[in-house]
DNA sequence: TAACCTACCAAACACTTGTTAGGGAAGCCG
DNA sequence: CGGCTTCCCTAACAAGTGTTTGGTAGGTTA
């Protein structure tokens, strides 16, 4: 039973810090290092179908030896999954905060989006595939939290749109608002750092697509073909 | 080991048909009913984190029962996406012979995939967490097949719209291709049939806000708050 | 009635899983 | 030197995994 509750380092969301720590004291680079190797994996293969040993493989040693490190496989991505949501939301919050219109927060929501996509790519993939699944444990309510400010966040900034006349109004808002979260999240699946598109090029061409639609405006340039 | 190749009644993408069927013979109803029940679970807990037990459960039999029925937890799988995909590309040549323009070759294809959706919504949930990571068993590689063509698709037809006119050229083509499968396929994870939204009524949305974008454009009626 | 077939159960199998306990090598500090 | 700390290994554990085997209740057919 996995409940010999006995943490070494604890950093993940659970805020129980109780039971003093134990002598043996791993240093956070390397505790980063791992995590970064096993968001990889976690990443690619999926949370449940990735087994420790197969972490433990990619980081040059053996299963047990991660015990040094973690508590168990599921305070891994809690690490993983909450200090990624945490870089987030301080993004995003200094974009809320700025006290922009309605269209420039939505633009800056986005090239946000893709910049943290850029750094946490693997994070954001896991978040994609496995925050439903994993929002169920209590460990990781967090999860449905974070779900809701993000909600509150982009329907806020798109209804202050609508009302100002910046946003159409014959749309349904909520579809408006899961079109923009998913395009935008599911970037993660096909990006890869490096590429020909930096994120701020890649935010630049979403919103023209979004804002303006994949067909000519008038008032655009002539194509040539 | 499991290589113990003994198929009763294979239906999956595997061509070899071989070695005599045993002499049991599962009725094909009670297959589609209990292969049912498995893509509710698999699309709810994902493929992996699903146990046989949990499927066998839910159909109210013993997970041994299931083996009456099928080979294996991967040829469920297989059999659950191998006819999604078979459906959906019917209907998908249907609109790509049809000789359509380019606009109407997009407004059809996306029409068609909420159909899809509509119909198949635990399959394409399956479908999107899965499909990558399953890719890789030989079992599976019409899974990577079925993406090429769909990709060919959809590349085809953005590029004859771009040369005629009636697609803006100043966007990166695989970026909007992207996009646009992207959106139109996420949206099975929140989709639920009979709700609100027809999946023609979603598509009708879906389509305006790509083509059109989510500004008012000039020539549209006056919004007022 | 007897033979047969369908659809399931009961019980086990071999294996993999996450996790733990104890030990030991290398380096630093007194 | 001896003690201490950091980091990993060896070896095992118990629980859970997909799968197999043999059996059997109930219906259909002959």
């Amino acid at each position: 039973m996995p409940n010999s509750t006995r943490n070494r380092a604890s950093t993940g969301n659970s805020a129980k810090n109780s039971e003093k720590k134990t002598t043996v004291t791993p240093s956070p680079e390397r505790r980063r290092e791992l995590l970064s190797t096993a968001a990889e994996v976690f990443a690619a293969q999926g949370y449940d179908a990735t087994t420790v040993r197969r972490i433990a493989d990619e980081a040059g040693m053996l299963a047990g030896s991660l015990y040094y490190h973690f508590d168990s496989k599921e305070s891994m991505v809690d690490e993983i999954l909450s200090t990624f949501l945490n870089e987030l939301w301080t993004g995003y919050d200094a974009v809320l905060d700025a006290g922009l219109g309605p269209r420039e927060t939505v633009e800056a929501l986005v090239t946000e989006s893709f910049r943290e996509i850029d750094r946490h790519r693997a994070a954001v993939a896991i978040y994609q595939k496995e925050s439903q699944h994993l929002a169920d444990r209590p460990r990781f309510h967090y999860l449905t939290e974070s779900r809701g400010r993000f909600e509150r966040a982009w329907l806020g900034a798109l209804e202050r749109g609508v009302a100002e006349g910046v946003f159409r109004a014959d749309l349904d808002i909520r579809l408006a608002y899961r079109f923009l979260r998913d395009t935008v999240w599911v970037a993660a699946s096909w990006y890869r750092p490096g590429g020909r598109h930096s994120p701020e090029e890649i935010a630049r061409q979403y919103l023209s697509m979004v804002l303006d639609g994949i067909t000519p405006r008038e008032e655009q340039e002539p194509q040539e073909p």
